[in-house]
DNA sequence: TAAAAATACTCCATAGGTATTTTAT
DNA sequence: ATAAAATACCTATGGAGTATTTTTA
């Protein structure tokens, strides 16, 4: 049974004869009675009857004709339904990072929203690896994350660019009197930082190591959030990307520490599987982070 | 789109990857590939990611491949309601005549009924010419009449049997006097008969004008039931096929009167269109008429 | 190394076109 | 004479198989 074969039968059936159909369907005749044999011959029974010139549904006919327009009338319904209309409409699944989920994500998902208000997002945060992982069993769409430029020609990297990380503390904090810190003034007050797995933490204890210095944080949090009320308190220095800071450094109540010997080189990174099939939901979220972020 | 290639999609689904699709549908693995390539390139959107090893549907996959399940349920329904089912279940279109249907039809359609009670049947009335008509025009599945054989070869001969048409009275009728009556004797009474195109009554004018005699009906009715109780009035005389009189004659309130030379050769016929298709439930019936009637 | 998908290549079935036949109006 | 369906015949497309390649686990 064929799909082109139960289109030549609706459509003799709506036009009233054979050749009627073949010229709306712009098929010659004879293929159109070779559609109707082959149903026929397959479902071992007459259609029609053809009686002189006219042909007739037969009862079996007229009880597969009802089938046939629903089979035909889900056909295109299907065929809309993938259709992909001006109005995207489908499902994005977004994995990040802590640090990035509570600084940009927010603004960027929101306007994302309004401009494709039928577009479902979730969003998953992990390490690295996790989402290195995901991206690999297909769990995520893409990866929005920072780290050192990730070269694995696994990814299709999609956007990349240069974040600063630095050391932060309150204004009101000590080591804002000393004019040009080092880093052993900066050690020698309490610490705090994200999680190991943070991979800037990771590549400032790599430089410290060889220098061979060794860092240990009074407090590590995910939460960095929380590490900005914490540097709030006037006691603690941190280590912390730029893009978090953006408020509080313009409320001055934040002050950057300058240490150019632990210039940190950093990369938030747009990343996708390379085999990945980009739908148009995602090539809509790919283009706001190119021109906005 | 074809529906192999939307058997191939559902079963990868089902089956995790396209070569146990292969294996399941018994085709070789590159093709199960160029169907849902054939798919994927009408849709315009890739239905599956292959990442690595792994292939796993994207968004248009899923909602398609719910499509998919419907279509292909709806294709197996059609099947089944044409697939020729142990128990009959279709329809019966019947034309036949008065007499028939006020005589042998009841009987009939109550067997029928019994054998196939899921059959639904429709009885239409009406001469000959109309009957013909109706089979040309397939109106009629099939007609029942009594007539001089017909030999058209429009018309395919189910079934035929030879009825005796005589004249008759109730036996209180001074006809029943006499012992061997003439046609003078019978056209001396008043005659009662059915409508002019009744078969048998176009018969016998036909046998009177050629001996030169003319029947004047005193009434004429295609009701043969009303024309049996006026009968019963001892007063007239009538002319009928004896499938009529069954009940009467074994009852004895009525009896034939033999008249060698006024014998009609009339025939009950079973006729439909030689190139109607003939369903199950229409070979049913036809059983029915040669094992019975 | 094994297993899965894609690809290349070949063959043949068949879909569809042209032209003709048959039949009915 | 016309119009419709069936049929015959031919060609070209493309569907499916075999074998190979690529890639991942």
């Amino acid at each position: 049974m064929e799909i082109q074969e139960l289109i030549s039968f609706t459509t003799i059936v709506q036009q009233g004869s054979f050749s009627k159909a073949s010229k709306k369907l712009d098929y010659c005749q004879g293929s159109i009675t070779i559609h109707i044999k082959n149903l026929e011959r397959e479902l071992g029974v007459q259609l029609f009857d053809r009686l002189g010139k006219k042909v007739t549904l037969t009862n079996h006919g007229k009880t597969f004709y009802h089938h046939c327009i629903k089979i035909l009338d889900d056909i295109s319904c299907a065929k809309e339904a993938i259709n992909p209309s001006l109005e995207l409409n489908g499902h994005l699944t977004i994995g990040t990072i802590d640090s990035l989920c509570s600084s940009i994500v927010p603004r960027l998902i929101c306007k994302y929203h309004q401009y494709h208000p039928h577009v479902s997002v979730s969003i998953t945060t992990d390490t690295i690896e996790g989402l290195l992982k995901m991206l690999k069993n297909n769990d995520i769409d893409f990866a929005y994350l920072v780290d050192k430029q990730l070269l694995d020609t696994d990814w299709l990297k999609i956007y990349q660019s240069k974040e600063d990380v630095t050391f932060v503390a309150s204004c009101h904090h000590p080591i804002c009197k000393i004019k040009q810190p080092t880093i052993q003034d900066i050690l020698s007050y309490p610490i705090i930082l994200t999680e190991k797995d943070a991979s800037y933490r990771r590549l400032l204890e790599e430089k410290l190591h060889e220098n061979h210095l060794e860092i240990k944080p009074f407090i590590q949090s995910k939460n960095t959030d929380l590490l900005l009320e914490l540097l709030k308190l006037d006691q603690y220095i941190s280590f912390l990307p730029k893009y978090i800071l953006e408020d509080a450094l313009k409320n001055k109540t934040i002050t950057q520490i300058n240490l150019p010997d632990y210039k940190i080189d950093v990369y938030r990174q747009l990343l996708c599987h390379k085999d990945k099939w980009l739908s148009h939901e995602m090539k809509a979220f790919f283009q706001l982070i190119k021109e906005k972020y």
